[in-house]
DNA sequence: CGATAATTTGATTTTTCTCAAGACGCGTGG
DNA sequence: CCACGCGTCTTGAGAAAAATCAAATTATCG
């Protein structure tokens, strides 16, 4: 059963729907799965911590990264809207989590995954797909950062931004210059400067630092190598 | 059920061992999955073939990766003894997989294993725990490639050799130059120079260019940032 | 409106890659 | 057993890509 005292209810973090409001919807990880809010810039967990829950994102966007003692930062991926996120292999978070914009987050404990899932197979099958997903974008970024330019690497970020949020050729970054480049391996300058030199090259055109157009995504496919 | 038509025999695939034979064991994994002989440099699976198969390797070792058009190439990941591999979020082969020694890998149909997940929650927990084990491994060499000196990088992959081949001191590596620089995402030039310069610093000894010495373990495990 | 943070742009340095050549090792055939 | 050939590995010099350092510009938020 789940009450408030197993719920990771951080500073931040406030339930809004309960169980009973949801009850009709015919996704079963909804019954098991109370939605919490994180307001922008808190963390949903943090490196280190015992990995007690999962989580899926309702709205907002959440990254998750590792730091190293040096400031060095690598964000292995952005989660949107209905997005699981927080598998570990062991006891404890290897990362962190946070919610880089006001964000609504369904949060699953573990264990009662587990047992949901010992019991209802599609129940599994959602949580094997889920990490199956995972592990498949994640292979696909370390081909990304271990063998493309700077130039292949923000533009596949573009398209990707592009296809997730659905939003045509328009492209809301909800991430900083800093996110990015942690994300991709760059810094901050070469994410500007390639940016910058796609909308010399009329590829693109920056209405605002986070707004950007796509006004040739076929010639930008061509330049992901 | 088993039969020969559904097992993936290539030309250097070769069947050692059928289920009565090992039948006895405890793990009940060992049931399902044949066991297959590739010699070395023969293709497992190669990229855009149906995944219609998981594999956990016996003995040897292989390496997953994919090429771009160009010819540079990712490795994600070596497997060794234990380790299972395979895994794919859609119906084909995103990466290829080689055998990089001759190897005894077992062979599961995907369409059993879940159908034996379905009922034995045992092996859906083998498995979930296999795919979260390869997303985690995945996680932490998109921090090594997004973020790590060459040196870092290469004095990480030494030590997790070590690691994984319990031996100690000793690392053989069972991998060519070019494979260790495209898991890397390093030149062979590169590779071959910071090891070269880990020689001049004492800190490892190289009693060939694939037989290595660990002088300074705690050291190196300094360097790796 | 002003302060502060985020982003862009410029100049220079560093790291790693690329191109080139030489050394080593290993298996084959004489 | 040795010489040869071929693939692998090492080393060097120069080039390229991206990082770093620095400053200017723009956006954001009280």
């Amino acid at each position: 059963m789940l009450t408030s005292t197993t719920l990771p209810i951080s500073a931040s973090g406030q339930i809004t729907e309960v169980r009973s409001q949801i009850a009709e919807s015919d996704d079963p990880l909804d019954l098991i799965g109370a939605r919490v809010n994180y307001s922008c810039d808190n963390d949903i967990y943090y490196e280190g911590e015992p990995a007690e829950f999962v989580y899926r994102v309702v709205s907002g966007v959440v990254r998750v990264s590792k730091c190293l003692a040096d400031g060095r930062r690598q964000i292995s991926a952005f989660y949107m809207p209905g997005d699981m996120f927080g598998f570990e292999g062991d006891a404890t978070h290897a990362f962190t989590a946070e919610a880089i914009a006001d964000s609504v987050v369904q949060v699953f404990k573990r264990s009662s995954l587990t047992r949901l899932a010992d019991t209802d197979a599609a129940v599994a099958h959602a949580i094997l797909q889920a990490t199956t997903n995972d592990l498949c974008r994640a292979q696909a970024h370390m081909l990304l950062l271990g063998r493309k330019t700077a130039l292949e690497r923000i533009v596949a970020f573009l398209l990707e931004m592009a296809t997730r949020a659905k939003t045509g050729h328009l492209v809301r970054l909800l991430m900083s210059r800093y996110d990015i480049a942690d994300h991709l391996g760059l810094t901050i300058e070469t994410v500007s400067r390639t940016l910058s030199q796609l909308e010399t090259e009329d590829l693109i055109e920056l209405l605002s630092a986070r707004k950007i157009i796509l006004k040739n995504p076929a010639a930008l496919a061509r330049l992901t190598g």
